[in-house]
RNA sequence: CGAGUGGCCCAGGCGACCGCUGCGAAGCCCUCACCGGCUUCGGAGAGGAACGUCCGGACUCCACGGGUCAGGAUGGUUGCUAACGGCAACCGGCCGCGAGGCUAGGGAAAGUGCCACAGAAAACAAACCGCCGCGUUCGCGCGGUAAGGGUGAAACGGUGCGGUAAGAGCGCACCGCAGCCACGGUGACGGGGCUGGCAGGGCAAACCCCAUCCGGAGAAAGGCCAAAUAGGGGGUACUUCGCGGUGAGACCCGCACCCACAGUGCCCCGGGUAGGUCGUUGGAGCCCGCGCGCAAGUGCGGGCCUAGAGAAAUGGUCGCCGCCUCUGGAAACGGAGGGCACAGAAUCCGGCGUACAGGGCCACUCGCAUC
């Protein structure tokens, strides 16, 4: 048939400002206990927040892109990716992307592929603050 | 038609679906209520430079007595403006056949400094080759000269005629220059008349002098609310202390305020951090018309509401069309992948500067052709 190139009609993604990571102390403390994985276009920590949903935050700096423009072009990739991937995304965590590279050419499919994995992979490093030491033994790939 | 000059404008377009941030309306949840949350609908959502942060303001807080100096900025005139280092018109100079373009453009008889290389000589007078006169032992010496050669970015006005031993403003004409006079212009300045035989280089974006202007810090300004935790302080009056400190870069005079530690009296319950909220978008606003003005602008009338984030919204996917590149073809017309600039609001305005694909419009100049 002639369907196969049609585009899969998305289901309703929302990105509201729960989906958010908002205040400095959030960001440190996924700073301090985060697991991270990097990949080839993105670097990502994953921190349990605590709460039902998973958050998103952003950290891309000068470093990456001195123009605005395209440093906005790379945070705008980044969260449509984490919109459309949200329910691929383990729950109850705050997920930092970061550019992997400087002068990072983002593509959304990419992006895509690499936070669903990134996020399994970092999310299973991560340092649990409580019970930490008991149950331990298991390596991160799954 | 070709070449060019000046100015203005646009910043790929249309549609579908999924999202994001404010605003408005309705409904639901929560609540004593406010606040807050959710859903639906309606409507809005980056720029000409949003950029750099180079000037000028608005606004906010702080300071506020005066003098001299210091420091910074500006530099033709007249206007415009809230203001400006901006803009407009005009004047002068330079460039262009022209339309036009460029121009920090006050002072070098107040002082200091610099002027490389070349050249004889670079700022106070001189003379390398010459030219002329006299002398001569024919090597040259003495004197006159600054017209010619040569160097340079620049050499003690230029051209011509007379004059002379050769020459020189030595004399004359015109040009330049300086002084004086009246005229025109608000003015920068202009053109004119008379007089003078020439005064004696350039650089002031070198110091400097002159004239004019200038308090400081900035939205992380600043106002309000205010957890957790720590915790008793804060205000005020007086006493005490001095070549005391601060306001204020130096000094002088004056003034105001402050003074740890300590003592006394009175009054108050507050102060600070995270966080929240206001500031925060309606304004020297934009569009249209008319009047005034050469213009920059400005007055009046009418209409419009036009982004407000905050780890920071303005995006994603797809289709069609336009333009560019490559490519098939004689052409009509196709095909393929890629690209469509510079660039992203952060308190707000007025400018300047810088970046930039492609395209459109208007006026004018020169050349050629035709009528």
């Amino acid at each position: 048939m002639l369907g196969c190139t049609a585009m899969p009609v998305p289901p309703q993604l929302r990105y509201t400002r729960a989906m958010r990571m908002v205040s400095k102390y959030d960001f440190e403390r996924a700073f301090k206990t985060g697991g991270r994985a990097r990949g080839r276009s993105v670097s990502l920590i994953a921190a349990p927040n605590g709460l039902e949903g998973t958050r998103l935050g952003l950290s891309v700096g000068k470093a990456c892109w001195k123009g605005a423009v395209e440093r906005n072009r790379v945070r705008r990739v980044f969260r449509e990716a984490f919109r459309l991937s949200y329910a691929a995304l383990p729950k109850g965590c705050d997920l930092i992307l970061m550019p992997a590279t400087p002068k990072l050419k983002p593509d959304l499919a990419l992006v895509r592929a690499e936070l669903e994995e990134l996020a399994a992979k970092a999310w299973s490093k991560r340092r649990t603050p409580r019970p930490a030491e008991a149950a331990r033994p298991t390596k991160e790939t799954p």
